[in-house]
DNA sequence: TTCAATGTTTAGAC
DNA sequence: GGTCTAAACATTGA
């Protein structure tokens, strides 16, 4: 799915549009996507109004207000999940485009939001691994308060951060950057990539790596995600921000999908590996 | 034809 | 209990 920049720079474009909307009709095509059941929802959701978007981890919050009281929509993309807002005639999209797909609704639309303005809101997911789930608010912050820290947040000092690690000594580093308990948001490919800016070894133990290469961890999972967010997220493959452009970072990006081309650093060639069971790009020259 | 792909959860093994 | 791995979800494209 997109990480932590994507889906930041998805929630801050609704937020630019649909608090004050209110959602005239709803309708499923996929009820296994509505994991908190799609009767109930249907009868909620309708005519409820938008209040506001937030995101933790990688997971969208949108705030409502029902007839049944506050409840909040979450929204989880997954791996190719795409929300896509139709303005009346200008498409505005976010998350994965499947190549060549780019109407709505279209064989991977699986839900969809008429709002008051004639906005619509489409929800796609190709490989139908996304979901939607409606709670109430206290289940919403029980939710919310079992990830880790907001990596970006004023919260995630280099303090906090030796404290994960203090937790964790026996977990790989790769590890440790993708359990989303430990720090929210990040994925294989910010995880790789934090792994190079820090000059660590992915595959390494959190208690073999000095303490100097975990505050530049780090420094390098922040620097990371901001210079992503900055950038409106990765374009790999089919990915796209809310505004229908392609994310920049993806030519800032130093390993991931550079699989036998030259390091940055020192020119060595770049392997790949699998790490906790993911693709892992790095340099075993100066990743150590 | 086989494998891997931005994620998460769960079952099973040690 | 902790910790790790593989599989599962469904589809596409290399």
């Amino acid at each position: 799915m997109p990480e932590l920049p994507e889906v930041e720079t998805i929630r801050r474009d609704l937020q630019a549009r649909l608090p004050g909307l209110i959602i005239n009709k709803v309708t499923v095509l996929l009820p296994k996507i509505i994991i908190s059941g799609p009767k109930k929802f249907d009868r909620v959701v309708s005519g409820a109004t938008i209040v506001r978007v937030e995101r933790r981890a990688k997971l969208l919050f949108l705030h409502l207000k029902t007839k049944q009281g506050p409840r909040v929509l979450l929204i989880h993309l997954k791996m190719t999940g795409q929300l896509v807002l139709t303005q009346k005639k200008d498409k505005v999209f976010g998350g994965h485009i499947i190549a060549g797909v780019t109407s709505v609704p279209n064989r991977y639309t699986h839900v969809f939001f008429e709002f008051s303005n004639d906005d619509v809101l489409y929800f796609n997911d190709l490989r139908q691994f996304g979901y939607l789930k409606l709670v109430t608010e206290p289940e919403a912050q029980s939710i919310a308060a079992a990830y880790g820290l907001e990596p970006l947040d004023a919260g995630f000092t280099a303090k906090a951060f030796l404290e994960i690690c203090k937790r964790r000594e026996n977990k790989k580093v790769k590890a440790l950057l993708l359990d989303q308990t430990s720090v929210a948001g990040i994925g294989n490919i910010y995880a790789d990539e934090a792994c190079f800016r820090a000059r660590v070894n992915p595959a390494r133990r959190i208690g073999e790596i000095s303490l100097a290469k975990k505050r530049s961890l780090w420094r390098a999972i922040r620097f990371v995600l901001a210079l992503s967010v900055k950038h409106r997220g990765t374009t790999f493959s089919t990915y796209v921000s809310v505004d229908g452009q392609a994310g920049n970072f993806w030519r800032y990006r130093q390993v991931y999908g550079r699989k036998g081309e030259p390091c940055n650093r020192c020119g060595a060639i770049l392997n790949k590996t699998v790490v906790v069971g993911r693709g892992t790009v790095w340099c075993s020259t100066c990743q150590r």
